[in-house]
Parts: C-alpha cells; sequence; structure tokens
RNA sequence: GGAGAGGUGGCAGAGUGGUCGAAUGCGGCGGUCUCGAAAACCGUUAUCCUCGCAAGGGGAUCAUAGGUUCGAAUCCUAUCCUCUCCGCCA
C-alpha cells in the first residue's frame, strides 16, 4: 500500500500512475477524508494535552490533601468528549484505508504506458530457437509417451490441473528446483528459504494479492470452527519471502537482503479456461523458485536488472533460447512498479511463452 | 486436546493505579585518558503520528483488541504468540 503522506503530496503523480495501470480510484475523496480525519485528530489530541495535565494536577493536589472533585468532574466529561472525537477518527481511517488498499503501486517512468499486452516491449533475445526437420510432438504428447506427468491421475485424486509426476518427470521436476536454488545460492549470492505454503491474510495484504486477487485464491479456515479467509494458499513464494520482512526496518548495512526460495504454488485461475491450458500450461499447483531482494530505493532499479540477469542465467544454463519483455504499465501486477516476463521459445507451438 | 508459565526499549531485565516512555545492566554512539588500543570514567542513546521554515510543541505506543477509571505497563475480558509438561498422532 502507498504511504497516505505520499499520496498527500503528490495526488497528481498518484492519478497519473493509476490512469497508466487503468486503475480509477477517487483520490479526491481519499484527500478530503484524511484532512477531516487529521484536523479531528488535532482536536482529539488538544483535548488529550489538558487531560495529561490535568491528571499530573490530580496526583500532585491528592497527594497535598486538597479536594479534587471538581477536577475530575471536568476531566470527564473531557474524555467522554475525547471518546467521540476518536470513534469518528477510527471511522475516517477505516473508510480511508479501504480506498488506499486499492491503489496499485505506481509504474517508474521508463514504463511504455499502454491499456494491455499491446504496450509490452521486448528489450533482448538470447539464443536461436531449434528448426526441426519433422513435425514435432508438445510437451503433453511427449509427457504421455514417456510417463513423465499424468493429467489424469491428478484429476482422480484432486482435480483438473493438477498434474502428477512419475519417474523421470518427477526427477525433472526435483532436480530443476535444486538447480536453480544452487545456482542462485552458490553464484548470485542469494540466502535460501524454505517456506511455509501457508500465509496468513495479513501477508497477503502485504503483498498486495489482496484485495484484487482474492478471488483467484484458495482460501482456508485458522481452526476447526472459524471461516474460510484467516489462511491461504500461496500464490507464489513472492508471498512468504516477502513478507518475512513486514513490518520490519532493516538496517541499512544489512542491505541488500537477497533471498531465493522454493515452495509449490496454488492458484485457481478463474476464469481462464480454454486459454493455452493444454498440459501443464496453466495449473492449479506448480512449482517455483523464486528471488526476492530487498534493497535501497535509490539502486532499486539497478537491483531489479541484475535480478533479472540471475534469472537469465537459469536460462542459458538450460540452453533454452529466450527473450526479455518489458511489460508496458497496463499488463503490470497490482504490486509492480516495473516487470519483466522471460520468455521461453515454445517449438510446438512457436510461441514465446512466459516462464 | 488438557495443565502451567510468560509476552515491557537493539538485547537482558525491573516496574502491580498517579510527575513512568518506563530503573538497572549489556550493546551502540560521542568524549576523557593513551603513541594507538583495551580497561576505567563522563555523557548520550526507542518508534510512529501530527503542528511548525526552524527551534521546538503536542499525541500515541509496555503482544493485540475491547472494558473499568478523572487517570492504566499496572485492574477486568477476549484474542494472538512463545515456552514447559501430559495426551493424541493418518
Amino acid at each position: 500500500m502507498l504511504d497516505i503522506r505520499f499520496i498527500r503530496e503528490n495526488p497528481d503523480q498518484v492519478a497519473k500512475g493509476l490512469s497508466a495501470k487503468g486503475i480509477s480510484v477517487d483520490i479526491q475523496t481519499l484527500l478530503d477524508l484524511d484532512l477531516e480525519k487529521r484536523t479531528l485528530l488535532k482536536q482529539s489530541e488538544e483535548l488529550k494535552a489538558k487531560r495529561n495535565s490535568a491528571s499530573d494536577n490530580i496526583a500532585r493536589l491528592k497527594k497535598q490533601g486538597h479536594p479534587t472533585d471538581v477536577i475530575i468532574a471536568e476531566m470527564k466529561s473531557a474524555s467522554q468528549k475525547i471518546a467521540d472525537f476518536d470513534a469518528k477518527v477510527g471511522e475516517l481511517s477505516e473508510k480511508i484505508e479501504k480506498i488506499a488498499i486499492s491503489i496499485p503501486n505506481l509504474p517508474l517512468s521508463d514504463v511504455p504506458v499502454s491499456k494491455g499486452a499491446e504496450g509490452n516491449k521486448v528489450i533482448r533475445t538470447w539464443g536461436e530457437p531449434r528448426k526441426f526437420g519433422f513435425k514435432i510432438k508438445d510437451h503433453l504428447e511427449l509427457a504421455v509417451k514417456l510417463g513423465l506427468f499424468s493429467m489424469e491421475k491428478g484429476s482422480k485424486i484432486t482435480g483438473a490441473g493438477f498434474p502428477v509426476y512419475f519417474g523421470a518427470g518427477a526427477k525433472l521436476e526435483r532436480a530443476l528446483i535444486s538447480f536453480m536454488i544452487d545456482l542462485h545460492v552458490k553464484k548470485h549470492g542469494y540466502t535460501e528459504v524454505w517456506a511455509p505454503a501457508i500465509v496468513n491474510r495479513a501477508s497477503m495484504r502485504g503483498t498486495g494479492q489482496i484485495p484484487k486477487m482474492e478471488e483467484d485464491m484458495y482460501a482456508l479456515a485458522a481452526g476447526e470452527s472459524e471461516e474460510k479467509g484467516a489462511y491461504f494458499l500461496i500464490p507464489t513464494a513472492e508471498v512468504p519471502i516477502t513478507n518475512l520482512m513486514r513490518d520490519e526496518t532493516i538496517e541499512e548495512k544489512d542491505l541488500p537482503v537477497k533471498y531465493t526460495g522454493y515452495t509449490p504454488c496454488f492458484r485457481k485461475e478463474a476464469g481462464s479456461y480454454g486459454k493455452d491450458t493444454r498440459g501443464l500450461s496453466r495449473v492449479h499447483q506448480f512449482d517455483k523458485v523464486e528471488m526476492v531482494k530487498f534493497v535501497k530505493p535509490e539502486g532499486s532499479e539497478k537491483e531489479l536488472e541484475s535480478l533479472v540477469k540471475d534469472a537469465e542465467d537459469v536460462l542459458q544454463a538450460l540452453e533454452l533460447p529466450y527473450r526479455v519483455v518489458l511489460l508496458g504499465s497496463g499488463d503490470m501486477s497490482f504490486a509492480a512498479a516495473k516487470c519483466f516476463d522471460l520468455e521461453v521459445w515454445a517449438p510446438a507451438t512457436e510461441k514465446w511463452f512466459e516462464v
């Protein structure tokens, strides 16, 4: 969530960013509520200042054996007024929070402004797409033939979109996870994290999945008699790993903090049926090795670029032709200020495929 | 699931209704001493919000949320978390 102070001081910049992301939020109402809240807060605090000094007085007078009835009666009514003020302030805070949480991160200035994916820009390409002198099988056909994984078995034990890997397929999945983590740890200096795949609501808000993506996540109850929505299956390791630092201050000398970690990822993918759903293209549970860096704001863009390079290293080592795409503002996620996608050439479909 | 103990500043740890944002120690920072360092000594050292150009003022914060009270770290209620023991454990 953006700092309300930042919004207060840079309303035009926020409005501009919002429109670039194609999201509309009533900033003026937000600012009005914020001003109203601060005005009331000031009045409440003035009363509290009076009450605090009166309290000291009462203590002193009592010690000296003087009567305190009058001043206590006065303070009683002052306390009632304070309670009224604070109740109003509380209401306003809730309204403000509700609006503020729906404001996405703002795109950086070098992000192309676009409505959707049409603004995406290919930055660079690596490797040569392989040519085959015969009609090639796609990954699903290959997998079936080689017994690498089964969608049917997954449907049976869970439901559609939950692949089960067997033999070399299972080993490949496990090996890729180890390979990526080891590469990031040994070569790129990340610290390995093994985190829970279930997180609480505060974490989902922390990385901005809530409110916008709540419908796309698997919600769980925290206890037997509890309601669903206290816990969630994570859609990406970004959630647990980034939230490790939520509400904390990191010493500047400790920066950058670099984490990499594997987790399973769970996504309902509601409403996306029929679109690139063949085989493993879009499933409800998949495995991912994530990279997260906590860095100083000043060097943030450079750090992002080096992170992208670290990720590219994986594809290069695997000799997979890929391209780096800078997303346009309209195609970026809620929490992103700038985003690069890595897309691998998929020979069977002859398309670039986001990995 | 049951029983108990506990959650206070960067850390350890006092504080059980009133000048308590909080003793003391450690750590950090500055200084004295020293060629330099250590030791010793002296001083200093929480965060957030808000008003202010600033100096500075005010408010909030002792796990969290409520409550009692003129006044709460301190009393009451609920919740969360940590630790110890017992039980259960596909």
